[in-house]
DNA sequence: ACCTGCGGGACTACCCGTTGCT
DNA sequence: AGCAACGGGTAGTCCCGCAGGT
């Protein structure tokens, strides 16, 4: 279900899914929806992003944990999101750009889990190059290009349909 | 018109925003609106796209025409967004983005006039890095890596509702 | 429409009735609805309880502009309310009371609307008084007596699911 | 429980309160509910309608039997109304009223039960008119005019506003 | 026996983007 | 050019069952 929702929310936005379309493609029954996310579909993007946000922090996580240097390990991570929107027919954006284009700042709910993810993602990034010797200050910084460079790769891979952009990024981020 | 519909899809998204709120707030009435655009809000779409594609084109192409460098330009231009982005009360996002985002890959028209946007904006910029003696490739090179962190921290801009992340682009792209 | 809504809000009351079943049953699409009353279902009811206001006001005009005594007046007009009544299977109650008893004091609108209808009511009784000699105050007392009988009384013929209590009224606001 | 649905019904009307409102108000659970009221929200109907009118009934017992005429015991028990009345901030009309309206006749049971209530209001009147020297058809036509009275007053109160209409009944009923 | 968490859809009021007639 | 009509769509709530637990 919130695999489901995750997947949608990343193919057409936020706005774009209906939560009817969203039941009956994951086959859950309207009841039972309102029961688990009193709240609506705004709470299901808070679940949604939370959800994916785990799921990606994971996975940057191990990349960096198991990689060399920052730039091994980006390469890593960007090669597993290509492939994975390569499978997906050039349509799994970043999940949380596909919210934060449709509610940020309108949802004060959905603005701050946005948040909250992105900046747990780069906390992840920070820590690793934390302890390779950069100073806190330089890994933050090089957390927020990380995340700049992801993101907007991210978005160019979807116009062009084609995950080119994707592979720009470790080279963006190391270069300095 | 294309003014309004322009704007408040950057705020809040393609399917973010009504037919009807956009015509109540542009005070069009529904009529003419499909005397202009009889295939719809698609057509809008695309029509905001050209529109505001030409418009941050001019200013790209300003900004170049008139900077010394590389550096001095897209400078220039992160002020003038970061200026209008926080005029805008953090709201303006990236108008291309905020279509990619809701309607890539769903209308093909749409995905079209998207990337047509995207590639109008690197061709200026290619254009003015190879006056300055780059070779095509790497003007090309140059201007794909200006739109990954013109749009990724236009989107970490909206996330973070700080001006903030615009300011790294310049450094991200002109550092190699 | 607006008759078929008056007679529906009559016979199970103002939340008893749904838009779908309402426009169901008058035949009217949904977007020409939303298009006369923008405001929706509450619209709607201040409407019905114009209409019906109107209406029955010009009932108790015409009783009364053709009758030589009070009493002769409310004999007819009850007279007629329960015959209708009773052609309606027993159901059609007040057309105010059924929105008075759902909606007062919830929506501001329609205990506006509902305060109003009955304040015409009595206007038209007290004119009548008036012009037969009672006082200015005698007359509004006579109508408001008249108001609180016409009401019980109908309301205890839909209870009874009998004309026999529209009966009585007349003797309970003439006797004095 | 039955305290708490019954004072939604009278300030809403029947159709105008959600089962999960009440159930939140009141703080049960649904299960529990659905364990004492099988039949469901109708069963709950019929319940409260049994309830309040017990209560009510017992207040016309109280005032009838402690007055020296009915003039005084009506005025006692309007009295108590309109205190009532005014201290739920206008709101608690005639919990039988409240159902009539909205499921006369639609549902058996519920019609049925208002029936009762009403016809176990007035047994008490009449009771006591005939224990006064009136005969019983003359006591009867009492409390029919005093359920009469009361229910216009009562809803006439709800539609001003304001408790001066209750205080009419009396005059209307004992003046002949 | 009593309760509860979790479904389960039909239904709510309302708004969507669109079309056709004036 | 423009207003009324259109009906399928929206998110959300309705009242209600049912398996499992204490």
């Amino acid at each position: 279900m919130l695999h489901t929702a995750t997947e949608l929310f990343r193919a057409k936005g936020f706005h774009g899914v209906g939560l009817t379309e969203l039941l009956t493609v994951s086959g859950a029954p309207k009841g039972s929806f309102y029961h688990h996310f009193p709240d609506g579909k705004e709470q299901l993007g808070v679940a949604t992003l939370d959800f994916a946000g785990k799921a990606f922090g994971a996975l940057i996580e191990q990349c960096f944990s198991s990689a060399t240097s920052e730039r091994e390990a980006i390469d890593r991570l960007m090669a597993l999101i290509a492939d994975h929107f390569e499978q997906s027919g050039y349509r799994a954006g970043c999940p949380v750009a596909s919210i934060a284009i449709d509610a940020v700042p309108t949802s004060e709910q959905l603005t701050k889990a946005v948040q909250d993810v992105m900046e747990g993602w780069k906390a992840i990034v920070a820590k690793y190059a934390e302890g390779r010797g950069h100073s806190a200050k330089a890994a933050d910084d090089f957390a927020e290009r990380f995340a700049i460079a992801l993101e907007g790769a991210w978005l160019l891979a979807r116009i062009k349909q084609s995950k080119a952009p994707l592979m720009l990024v470790a080279d963006m981020v190391t270069s300095n």
